[in-house]
RNA sequence: CGGCGAUUAGCGCAGCUUGGUAGCGCACUUGGUUUGGGUCCAAGGGGUCGCAGGUUCAAAUCCUGCAUCGCCGACCA
C-alpha cells in the first residue's frame, strides 16, 4: 500500500475527550473515529488490526473443534421472553419495533438465538456434542460508554456455544476452550491471566474470565502468592479469621460526633482508627409473600469494603442489592446514615467474618451525631449472623490455603461459562437420548471481546512515540520510508523496486510515498506502530545500503541492497 | 440514575467577567524556501459561536429551557 493512495489519518494532537492511552492512540494513529457516544467507525489502520485479531481467534476456535456460523443482530422479542431475559436484562438490551410494531432486540449476546436454532435442528444425541461460534457485532446500550472501543455500545465479539448430553462432556469442551483461549492470548503476545469469575447476567455455574493486565483495567483481580489461584475481586473469597474474638475489656460508652459522617471523619476528627470501627450499611431485604421489603443491616470493618455481589446472594437480601433510602432508614432506625451502628437494631444484622472477631470497637449509636465506643458482640449485640460480605484486600490469606493475596487491575477480554441447562430448560431444547427419551441439553458459552482486545493490546504495548504492535497485530508488517524521494533519481527507482519485491515476497508493506519531510514520516510510522522500517536515503545509497529500524527493540542496522528482501523476510517472520 | 463540567473552523484552544460586525496554533490550498527526526516566509479557503426561546438599539458574551459530549459517583453509613 502507498500512503498516497491510503488514508493514514494520523493526528498530531490528542482529541480532548480521550482519557486512556489506548483510546488516544487509536484516534491519533488513524484507527477509529467517534460517530456518537460509544459508537465508532473503524478506519483502515484499525480494521486491519481488528481483522488480525479475528483471524487468530478464528484459527484457534477451528482448532478447538468449534464450527463457525453467523446469526442475526436483530432478534425477535418472544425468544427473549421465553428465556426470561426480556425483563431480566434491563435497559442494556436495546429494543426496537419494526414497521408492524412488533418488538425486537438488538443482540447483546446470542444464547436465545443459538438455542432456538439447535432445538429445531438437532434431534439426536448422536449429533452431540456440538460447538458453534460466530464473530459478529454485538449491541449493548451501556449506562456509561467510555474509553473508546473498550466499553462501546457496538462492538465485535466472538461468541461460541456448546451443547452436550452430560456435565462431563461439557466439562471436557470447557477445558478445551479454556486452552484455546490461552492459545489466543499467547499468540497475541499479551500478558493475561485466567481468573475465577462470577456468571453475572449470562447465568450458569462454573466460569472463568480472561484478563489482560493493565493499570487502566476496570476490574480488580486477586492473585495468590502461593499458587495459581486468581479470581475477580467480586468473586474472591475472604477467608474467615481463625482467631477467637477477644473478651470485652471496655464499657459501652457514647461520645458526641456531630461532625463525623464517615469513617474518615471518625479517624481525622476523633482519632478512631478505621480498623477499630465498623461501617453499618442498610439495604433492602428480600421481598416477603406480600412483596414488601424490610431492611437489613450489613456490618463490615471500617477499613473494609462491602462486596455487593456476595451480599445480594444472601437469602435475607434482595437481589440486585439496593441500599435503603435515607427516608426509610430514618423511619426504621431513627437516625441518619453517618450515625448508624449494630447496637439495638431491630432489623436482621449480618456481620462480616472479619468484623465479627472485633472487640471494643466504635460504631454509630443510631442517634444522630452520637457514636458508641467499647462495643462488643455477644454483650452489646446479641442477634446477628456472620457471612463473607467484603472485598478481599492486599495481604489477605489466599482461599487456596497457600500464600497471601495481591491485587492487580485487569481488562476483561474473555469470559467462559458452564451454563448447564439454564437456557435449554427455559426454551425446552432437548434431544432424543440413547434411552429413547427426550433429554434437555447441557450448554456452555464462550466469549472473546475482539474489538476490546485491540485496545487492551495498545494499553500493554506503547511508548511516548506511539503504538508498538506485536508483529501478529500490526496493521502493516513493514514501512518503506524514502528520504526526499522527489529530489532524487535513484531513490524512487530503488524504493519502487524494493517495494514490489517485498510485496512479491508476501510482506504487507506500507510505502510512504508522500512528499513529506523525513521527521513527519518517521513520527507517523512510529505512531501507527509498524514494527519494521526501511529508510532509503542518498547517504547510505552511496555504499549500496539502506537502513533498517525495529520499532520494538529500537535497533538500527545498515543492510546491503542485494540482501534486503532475504533479510527482511527473516525479520518479519 | 445522581453530581460536576464542556459545547466557538477538521483538531487543540482563546474571546464571555465589563454585550458593539469572531480570533490563535495545528491541519488544508497556492507560491517560494528548506530537506536524515513534526523547516521557514508569504498569500488564501473554511465558522447559522450546539439548538430553541427571552432581555437589549445590539448577544459567542446576560437569562431560561433543551440536546449532545465528557468526567466523577452509584461504597452511603
Amino acid at each position: 500500500m502507498r500512503t498516497s493512495e491510503y488514508i493514514l489519518a494520523t493526528l498530531k494532537e490528542t482529541p480532548s475527550d480521550a482519557e486512556i492511552i489506548s483510546h488516544q492512540l487509536m484516534l491519533r494513529a488513524g484507527m477509529i473515529r467517534k460517530l456518537a457516544s460509544g459508537l465508532y467507525t473503524w478506519l483502515p489502520n484499525g480494521l486491519k488490526v481488528l481483522r488480525k485479531v479475528e483471524s487468530i481467534v478464528r484459527e484457534e476456535m477451528n482448532k478447538a473443534g468449534a464450527i463457525e456460523m453467523l446469526m442475526p443482530i436483530i432478534q425477535p422479542a418472544d425468544l427473549w421472553q421465553e428465556s426470561g431475559r426480556w425483563e431480566q436484562f434491563g435497559p442494556e438490551l436495546l429494543r426496537i419495533n419494526d414497521r408492524h410494531n412488533r418488538p425486537f432486540a438488538l443482540g447483546p449476546t446470542h444464547e436465545e438465538v443459538i438455542t432456538e436454532f439447535v432445538r429445531k435442528e438437532i434431534n439426536s444425541y448422536k449429533q452431540l456434542p456440538l460447538n458453534l461460534y460466530q464473530i459478529q457485532t454485538k449491541v449493548r446500550d451501556e449506562v456509561r460508554p467510555r474509553f473508546g472501543v473498550m466499553r462501546a455500545r457496538e462492538f465485535t465479539m466472538k461468541d461460541a456455544y456448546s451443547f452436550h448430553l452430560s456435565e462431563e462432556c461439557l466439562d471436557n469442551t470447557y477445558k478445551k476452550m479454556h486452552q484455546a483461549y490461552c492459545n489466543v492470548f499467547e499468540r497475541l503476545g499479551l500478558d493475561y491471566r485466567p481468573v475465577i469469575a462470577d456468571t453475572g447476567s449470562i447465568g450458569g455455574s462454573v466460569s472463568h474470565e480472561f484478563h489482560v493486565l493493565a493499570e487502566s483495567g476496570e476490574d480488580a483481580i486477586a492473585f495468590s502468592s502461593g499458587s495459581d489461584y486468581a479470581a475477580n475481586i467480586e468473586k474472591a473469597e475472604a477467608v474467615a479469621p481463625s482467631i477467637e474474638r477477644p473478651a470485652p475489656s471496655k464499657e459501652l460508652n457514647t461520645f458526641d460526633t456531630p461532625d463525623a459522617k464517615t469513617i474518615d471523619d471518625l479517624k481525622t476528627k476523633h482519632g478512631v482508627k478505621a480498623h477499630r470501627s465498623v461501617k453499618t450499611l442498610i439495604a433492602y431485604g428480600a421481598p416477603d409473600e406480600n412483596e414488601k421489603r424490610g431492611l437489613v443491616a450489613l456490618i463490615v470493618r471500617g477499613d473494609h469494603e462491602l462486596n455487593e455481589l456476595k451480599a445480594e446472594k444472601l437469602d435475607l437480601l434482595d437481589s440486585p442489592l439496593e441500599f435503603a433510602s435515607e427516608d426509610d432508614i430514618v423511619k426504621a432506625i431513627g437516625a441518619k446514615p453517618g450515625s448508624l451502628g449494630p447496637v439495638g437494631l431491630d432489623i436482621p444484622v449480618i456481620v462480616d467474618h472479619s468484623a465479627s472477631v472485633m472487640a471494643d470497637f466504635v460504631a454509630g449509636a443510631n442517634k444522630d451525631g452520637v457514636h458508641y465506643s467499647g462495643i462488643n458482640f455477644g454483650r452489646d449485640v446479641t442477634e446477628f449472623t456472620t457471612a463473607d460480605i467484603r472485598n478481599v484486600v492486599e495481604g489477605d490469606p489466599s482461599p487456596c490455603g497457600n500464600g497471601t493475596l495481591s491485587i492487580k487491575r485487569g481488562i476483561e477480554v474473555g469470559h467462559i461459562f458452564q451454563l448447564g441447562t439454564k437456557y435449554s430448560e427455559a426454551m425446552n431444547a432437548g434431544v432424543l437420548a440413547e434411552t429413547g427419551k427426550n433429554q434437555i441439553m447441557t450448554m456452555g458459552c464462550y466469549g472473546i471481546g475482539v474489538s476490546r482486545i485491540v485496545a487492551a493490546a495498545i494499553e500493554q504495548n506503547h511508548d511516548k512515540f506511539g503504538i508498538k504492535w506485536p508483529t501478529a497485530l500490526a496493521p502493516f508488517e513493514l514501512a518503506i520510508v524514502p528520504m526526499n524521494m522527489h529530489k532524487s533519481h535513484r531513490i524512487p527507482e530503488i524504493a519502487e523496486r524494493i517495494y514490489s519485491e517485498l510485496q512479491a515476497a508476501g510482506i504487507d508493506v506500507l510505502f510512504d510515498d508522500r512528499k513529506e519531510r523525513p521527521g513527519v514520516m518517521f513520527n507517523d510510522m512510529e505512531l501507527v506502530g509498524i514494527p519494521h522500517t526501511l529508510v532509503i536515503g542518498e547517504r547510505n545509497l552511496d555504499n549500496n545500503q539502506v537502513e533498517y529500524k525495529n520499532r520494538i527493540t529500537g535497533d538500527k542496522e545498515l543492510i546491503d541492497l542485494d540482501e534486503v528482501v532475504a533479510l527482511l523476510k527473516q525479520k518479519v517472520k
